[in-house]
RNA sequence: GGCCCGGUAGUUCAGUUGGUUAGAACGCUAGCCUGUCACGCUAGAGGUCGUCGGUUCGAGCCCGAUCCGGGUCGCCA
């Protein structure tokens, strides 16, 4: 193996000039051919391949090297930039290659254990283990980059704007409200313990108090909940919080935010300002507070029809307050045959639904799931309300509003999946606004806050608080981008009566609130700018701009399902002596 | 915690009704080859069929349990 020595590296791989020159490369050994007497070798480095050509005219000695070269070795080579004699047109340095005449093995590698060039088939588990190698392969190398920038963007972004950068403790209060906390253990403090931040929350409003105006952290977040596609225990924010502000001028800024990474990292114009939703409308247009604005299909109330016909289901719904609603699915009745309508109604079964009744229109006459309760008429009525015509499938619930909302909502992304007319390459944001201050726990049988106890209610709710919470809206907004929510953002409480009045609502007793955000309360009695801000999740972002339909793509060195990281095999048992110094006994569940 | 999917050479996969020595491609090793870029040709090595148990004369295949990974529901104020 050799050394650099004095050698420097002058340009990356993909980079090198297309004219004759001298140039030194560093990089990996992506791919060898060895023809006999001529040697070429692909050359990678995070920005692209170059070609080394070895023979005709190459010392003997080095010749001899370059034949020892294996995959993945790493190299340092000098030589000249030289044209090409047949062009490869699918990389940037195509038409030229560089004539080695100085030849460095920096670093022997084993075999692979997949080959890097074609990791995207490979199972999911053998690369997180060997994630370094996985980190090399095109795809996750642009997507790390990509997120680099768009970080980048968002910091001078905010900076122009006036946003300070302030970064937030790692170690602070467990408040258990909310998502289950990071816990670490003091060494110091006998039986006391710190949380690892859910959000920095507390700590940017306690900023405004504190008078820095406008604040902005690219923030590490923690929760102990279960992992998804799209969400990993540990998840990077962009956190920020303006005081002298109402939630309109939040949501201006951040658009203004979103339209330049648009512009930057995917060249994309997107029109601003964006188009905004009231949490009431989503539900009732898409049956989701996070809807996929791409496509069509929208949610119909045909409740008033459904309720004239002989149909006990639909009678008994509409009569019981709820609503019988439809979704329409174009040109579905070929893809829809019974089996697969059949598995749609066990998927709205899964997700609450007693029933679902649907209409198929594949032959001359539909054919509907409860036609003979109908009279005479009915069904042309209905199919034309409904704007449905032959070839297509439509499929109606009947229940509470909520109950069908969610199960036409989730059937609604679920068939226009699988019918594939979703566009990609379309960037469809849109506001949720106007969500509503409580939500009605069906376990409990309580009315409980939505968001969290900092968040402000509409002024003009205030009345309600106490009499009528199913009417209290919040300063609350989310951004959906494609049917992922974004981000959530609000203006806060900063009167200290009011924020004491929603401590309460969460059922704290008063020493409760004492002992834990007594001294937020506090703060605010000592002259408070109004205030709101949000938190944007950055891996999602990064997620969508990439292209990708999972976090791990986008992050370096992700969690899997049972937040365990494959690669490092943490979580890992400690030594009893950090746990006697730690204070801490195990108490190992029966498995 | 529930439901669904997957686990066979290093990798991606095939494997018939339960029946002889478990195959292919890529990768790897060796040899040949002066313009390749999915180089080509020849030969070779490489397997605890995730693990444990059961049924059977006989299990990659059937049954049970379990581990690992993925998706999803619950959960994520």
């Amino acid at each position: 193996m050799d050394r650099m020595g004095n050698l420097k590296r002058t340009h990356y791989c993909g980079e090198v000039p297309l004219e004759p020159c001298e140039v030194v490369v560093c990089g990996f050994v992506q791919k060898i051919r060895d023809l006999g007497n001529l040697i070429f070798i692909d050359l990678r480095d995070r920005t692209g391949i170059v070609q080394l050509a070895f023979g005709d005219g190459t010392d003997p000695e080095i010749f001899e090297k370059a034949r020892g070269v294996r995959n993945e070795y790493v190299l340092m080579a000098r030589g000249n930039i030289t044209p090409r004699e047949s062009v490869n047109k699918e990389i940037r340095t195509g038409t030229v290659e560089i004539r080695v005449t100085e030849l460095k093995i920096l670093s022997k590698a084993q075999t692979t254990p997949f080959e890097i060039s074609n990791s995207d088939k490979v199972n999911d588990e053998l690369k997180l283990k060997y994630r370094y190698l996985d980190l090399r392969s095109k795809k996750l190398t642009e997507n790390i980059i990509t997120r680099h920038r768009i970080a980048q963007v968002t910091r001078q972004y905010f900076y122009e704007n006036g946003f300070l950068e302030i970064e937030t403790p790692m170690m602070m209060k467990s408040t258990p409200e909310g998502a289950r906390d990071y816990l670490v253990p003091s060494r110091i403090h006998d039986g006391k313990f710190y949380a690892l931040p859910q959000s920095p929350q507390i700590y940017k409003q306690l900023l405004m108090v504190a008078g820095f105006d406008r604040y902005i952290q690219l923030a590490r977040c923690f929760r102990d909940e279960d992992l998804r596609a799209d969400r990993q225990p540990e998840f990077t924010q962009v956190d920020l919080e303006m005081s002298f502000v109402n939630e309109e001028d939040i949501r201006t800024m951040l658009e203004g935010w979103v339209k330049r990474l648009l512009k930057e990292i995917k060249g994309v114009d997107i029109p601003t300002p964006l188009p905004r939703l009231t949490f009431a409308d989503a539900m009732n247009r898409y049956g989701s507070d996070k809807p996929d604005t791409r496509f069509g299909m929208e949610i119909q109330d045909i409740s008033n029809l459904a309720a004239k016909t002989g149909f006990s289901v639909f009678k008994s719904a509409v009569e019981n307050g709820g609503t019988v609603r439809a979704v329409v699915a174009k040109n579905a009745a070929s893809v829809y045959s019974r089996k697969e309508i059949d598995k749609l109604v066990e998927h709205a079964k899964g997700i609450g639904a007693k029933g679902l009744s649907y209409i198929r229109w594949s032959e001359d006459t539909p054919s509907c799931s409860f036609a003979k309760f109908l009279a005479e008429g009915e069904l042309e009525e209905m199919l034309g309300r409904l704007g449905a015509e032959k070839g297509d499938v439509v499929v109606i619930a009947a229940d509470t509003k909520k109950v069908v909302c969610t199960v036409l909502g989730a059937l609604r992304l679920m068939m226009a999946k699988k019918l594939d007319i979703i566009p990609r390459d379309r960037f469809n944001f849109v506001w949720i606004v106007e969500m509503p201050f409580f939500e009605f726990n069906d376990e409990t049988q309580q009315w409980e806050a939505a968001h969290h106890p900092f968040t402000m209610p509409l002024e003009e709710c205030l009345p309600y608080l106490d009499s009528d919470p199913e009417k209290v809206r919040a300063t609350a907004f989310d951004l959906v981008l494609n049917g992922t929510e974004l981000c959530s953002g609000s203006m806060r409480i900063t009167d200290p009566e009011l924020q004491n009045r929603m401590f309460e609502a969460l059922g704290l007793t008063d020493e409760e609130i004492e002992a834990k955000f007594g001294f937020l309360v506090d703060a605010y009695k000592y002259g408070a700018p109004p205030h709101g801000g949000a938190g944007f999740g950055l891996d999602r972002l990064s997620m969508l701009l990439c292209d990708a339909d999972n976090l791990r793509d986008v992050i370096a060195f992700p969690k899997v399902q049972n937040a365990s990281e494959l690669m490092s095999g943490c979580p890992s048992p400690v030594d009893e002596k950090q746990l006697r110094e730690l204070h801490i006994a195990t108490v190992l569940s029966d498995k």
